[in-house]
DNA sequence: TCAAGACATGAGCCACTGCTCATGACAGAG
DNA sequence: CTCTGTCATGAGCAGTGGCTCATGTCTTGA
């Protein structure tokens, strides 16, 4: 029988898809220019996904689980907890580098105009890194490496804001010229940026 | 002659635009409804405003100024860093509350969908607390009241960052469940938020 | 070799919405 | 009262893009 799309040729439609949306947006984006970018029809997509909402959730999918993981390989990283934020500010250097397009779309998710769902399975992997983090620094804690007063939960809070915004200030058009705005060519100095934003977490952390 | 639009009613106009636009985004946002629901007839809108562009650009220019004239009000303050940036912090909580709205169309100009004209509004607005912000970074750091090897832009940048996202996280409601995650129940608690917040400010600071 | 099933194709349908413009209401001058 | 210029009105035009389905192609099994 006429062939199926392979698994690679869905890969290729997400990644185009991808790449559509973080550009143009959820609205703008065209899903018959997407067809053609990918080489497929354009009610092939309808065969996959059940509606452009539906794409685009998939799509979302995909980036969230790519960023999850890279997330997830960082943390899990033995070692004191500045070593471990070394590897995760690392990490979101390198996805930024890598798959500029993911950080995008979720920013975009962020900001309103997608679907209710889009924004639960968003909070859902966020919820993931929530528990995560605040274990983490829960634990440095107890070991003695951050002072003992302190709010855990909103720590944590304040960690993962300071290490959101700098994901999108790496990848997201807005905030990269804003990174620019405030710090001039030290922006474009990943290993400055980095020993810089330790210091500053060091700092915070009380120790 | 057949009276013209007050100004009273341009400015309700221009609320009832920032409302659909932050709930609905640019692109969702419907014209004819934001007619319907301030009372006005499509046409006049095409009258005083370009196009749906333009009307959005005004409405993003009107939330920016209330915004930026908030921020400058506490940032004028008298007295020291910490002072500042406790009147900051309050003044962030006010706005949110009284213009929840605002804040997400802010948000929105981040996310991608608008014009590029938005997002150097939105930049110029930007630029100005930047510099405000590196000021007083750098005058408390000649007065010694942060650590003196520190670089004092990259300093107001994590801060910005720190005060950006506790914005979003008051009014945006993507980021407002994420802080609920995070925190439970002391998200709603704006005192404590701001003392939280406030110390862990102070250590990031170095002194 | 051929019938039948599985699948992709893409032209076109139609719902939606930004925007225009013909119309008429109103106010002031004479 | 009438004429004229100003302005809001909203029905409708036109462009756009999501989605469908009639059609054609490929593969398999007998």
């Amino acid at each position: 029988m006429r062939k199926k799309l392979t698994s690679e040729k869905i890969n290729e439609l997400l990644e185009t898809g991808i790449d559509a949306f973080a550009q143009r947006g959820l609205d703008r984006a065209n899903i018959n220019a997407i067809a053609r970018d990918s080489g497929v029809s354009v009610g092939v997509i309808y065969k996959y996904f059940t509606d452009k909402d539906g794409f685009f959730l998939a799509c979302l999918r995909h980036a969230l689980e790519v960023l999850k993981g890279e997330i997830d390989a960082a943390l899990s990283a033995e070692g004191s907890l500045m070593t471990r934020v070394e590897h995760l500010l690392r990490a979101i250097g390198r996805c930024a580098r890598e798959h500029p397009s993911y950080n995008v779309m979720y920013n975009e998710i962020t900001a309103g105009a997608s679907s209710a769902y889009a924004r639960q399975l968003a909070g859902e992997i966020e919820g993931i890194s929530a528990r995560a983090y605040t274990a983490v620094i829960e634990e440095a804690k107890a070991r003695g490496e951050i002072h003992s007063d302190v709010d855990a939960p909103m720590l944590a809070f304040f960690f993962d804001n300071l290490l959101l915004l700098l994901q999108f200030s790496y990848s997201c058009d807005y905030y990269r010229s804003r990174f620019g705005e405030y710090c001039g060519a030290a922006a474009a100095d990943d290993e400055y940026v980095v020993r810089q934003l330790m210091t500053f977490i060091q700092s915070a952390f009380g120790r």
